[in-house]
DNA sequence: TATTTTTATTGCCAAGTGGAAAAAATAGGT
DNA sequence: ACCTATTTTTTCCACTTGGCAATAAAAATA
């Protein structure tokens, strides 16, 4: 699969690629600005940007508002966001959630549709319907759309496009980048769900000018990604972020990994309700149940919901004290229920944060299934603009 | 500080940097394998060698022992080790130790030294005066010692030179590396103990070749150095790393941070002395005292070092879950008592490791004191090679 | 001795980048 | 209205770097 990139964006130089990510993540910027930022001379800059504007990918908004005194008014550079667009597809446990962004990651079409089966071409055909029938719905004033990123659970190599192994799909080295790119015609990446969250979080969320920063996602499962020196973890055996399974009671409830103490044995959405359910008897209970309960101020449900505040606080602790991210976004489903821990997973983050790693800020950050697609569709933007490194560093 | 690095070592493009390195790290190496390596093109490889070669810190060492067939010889590239000398201090709870090793990292001089005071004067001068001690101490056949790496524990800033914060001396800012620049003559380059010697094997170890590894050191205090994309962590901090501060029993005893069932609190020299001396009433118990009562099968005794080498277990699980690097290195004084839980930490580990993480390899490697005063010396050679990156990737 | 094979070197070239000077666009003073 | 100071942006030039491809070197083999 040959990637033309060149008919798409120009960026021919590792300075133009610079540029372009510092525009499209820094929003609205100044030639100067962006000088500093990525430590390009300012020559290289303009450059750079006109390169990007002759291609209409970015715009000059005119003087900046607010007159910085005499001198040259400096002019606001920022991406012209119709100029292209991208689909995206996240694969969810019941269904599939689709999206059209612009160059700005604004989303311009969303779609839910249930997830038939999870056989490999049922799901391929049903992405390909879903992003034809999203491509019809959108006005495109001028931009076309040549990318798709789709993001799955599970072991994914995204050089390669292949999910390696995905337990919830049960899928084994199923190549569904390239299966995608015949059935579509377009240019499609395939990236872990989790990180590819984190890659959206980082170019347009809470991650925007950090070098290293940690997504944390509450709900069915436990889990985060990791962005330190600016890229995402692997993980060496594909297995990074893993948070849910970092156990912090030997006494704790049985995981379904096998082990005992788990944070995501303790404090998933399922897990929770467990606790709940033996503790009160009520065999019938709900998630919703559970929240209600919890706040109508039930002592049981209460407690389960701050064992689990605790037990996230611990974990987020282990995970400062270990790659000492710069800030900790918690996000997911199971944000529901949030404001029934949030007060025991701060408390306990910040006792068991070693020293400074306490200053690590968390911010909560409530996340859609939509933005999980959103996500997707952002690696594809990603991996249009980051450019390959040349040279291996050993050193 | 100007750091005059052209007068000793001609690394004027980066390529000439990569090219030094990994001929550094890599031991004797065919130029071929250097281009693979680094991947830069035959062409450059031959130019940056000629340069090292023609400044005396590459040698040729002629054509290969082992005949590869026919077509010209490949000639193996390495190191000239006494081309250049550098000194390395750490400082230990109760004395000094110092280096001087050569270029490839052997060991030169050693030197132990009992550390009078903690004051910032007194222990400037007693670096340098067993730099001074070394310096005359070893037969330098051509080349000279130019630098001096320190390292300490606690919170240290390498770019500044600046130890910010040391429980252990109770510093607070003390601008160690200027003070020894004035007071020793030699360019100076300070850093944290772990990350030093995580530099040491990152080098010269059992991380060579690899990517992401952590080195994990057992004995006084339970810390750990990461490396992950070929760097070692910092924490957006100060803090990253501290392994040692995981909890992974809340009923577990209580640690000098303050809280409960921290790693360290159970594994810890002090800590399993604690445990014995509690479980067994025997109150002047020392640490060979406690290995030796383990050894002889004490069931008290045995359990505690049980106990410690699952809590070690658990943690390196944490690490490898969370940062997915390709190997653990073990080391650290408390290693003496190694065998007595080693098959528990490899047994908890491969339990609680998720999915593929679980194929981190675990190798164990004892290290003394005066590896961590080589470890400071290896900061040292890598402050001199490794190029600074001058442009910032914020994407 | 000629040929083949593998490795190393050299010459040439293209291009990306930085530095410095020039130009552009404004505010404010006279 | 014009000039000057100021700040931002652009242009021009030259340099460095590293890749490509042809060439040389050093063996083994025919």
């Amino acid at each position: 699969m040959e990637r033309r990139r060149a008919a798409e964006i120009p960026l021919d130089t590792p300075a133009d690629a610079l540029v372009c990510g510092t525009i499209l993540t820094q929003g609205p910027i100044l030639r100067g600005d962006v000088s500093r930022l990525t430590g390009l001379s300012s020559a290289a800059v303009t450059r750079a940007t006109r390169t990007l504007l002759e291609a209409g990918y970015v715009v000059e908004l005119g003087p900046t508002g607010a007159r910085a005194g005499s001198g040259r008014p400096a002019s606001l550079l920022d991406m012209r966001a119709d100029r292209e667009f991208f689909a995206g597809v996240t694969v969810a446990t019941q269904e599939l959630v689709g999206v059209v962004i612009d160059l700005k990651a604004g989303v311009r079409v969303a779609r839910h549709r249930p997830l038939s089966s999870r056989g490999v071409a049922s799901v391929v055909s049903e992405i390909a319907d879903l992003v034809a029938e999203m491509s019809g719905e959108f006005p495109r004033s001028s931009g076309s759309m040549h990318r798709l990123g789709v993001t799955v659970s599970g072991d994914v190599d995204r050089s390669l496009g292949v999910a390696q192994y995905s337990p919830f799909l049960q899928w084994r080295n199923v190549p569904l980048a390239h299966l995608l790119e015949n059935e579509t015609g377009l240019i499609t990446v395939l990236e872990n769900n989790v990180r590819g969250l984190t890659i959206a979080e980082q170019w347009f969320g809470a991650g925007v000018g950090v070098s290293s920063f940690a997504l944390v996602t509450i709900g069915a499962g436990i889990g985060s990604g990791l962005v330190v020196n600016g890229s995402v973890l692997t993980g060496a055996h594909g297995v990074a972020g893993e948070i849910g399974h970092i156990s912090i009671d030997p006494l704790g409830p049985q995981c379904r990994c096998g082990c005992r103490g788990c944070v995501e044995a303790i404090a998933s959405d399922q897990a929770i309700i467990d606790q709940i359910r033996s503790e009160t008897g009520i065999s019938g209970l709900t998630g919703a149940d559970a929240i209600a309960l919890a706040k109508s101020g039930d002592i049981a449900a209460r407690s389960v919901f701050s064992r689990a505040g605790r037990a996230i606080g611990l974990a987020l602790a282990a995970l400062a004290n270990l790659v000492g991210p710069e800030r900790i976004v918690i996000s997911g489903e199971g944000l529901a229920a949030l404001d029934l821990f949030e007060e025991e997973v701060r408390q306990s983050f910040a006792a068991q944060a070693f020293a400074t790693a306490a200053q690590c800020e968390i911010v909560i950050r409530p996340l859609s299934f939509e933005h999980w697609a959103r996500g997707a569709a952002i690696v594809a933007i990603h991996d249009l603009i980051t450019p390959e490194t040349k040279n291996r560093r050993i050193i």
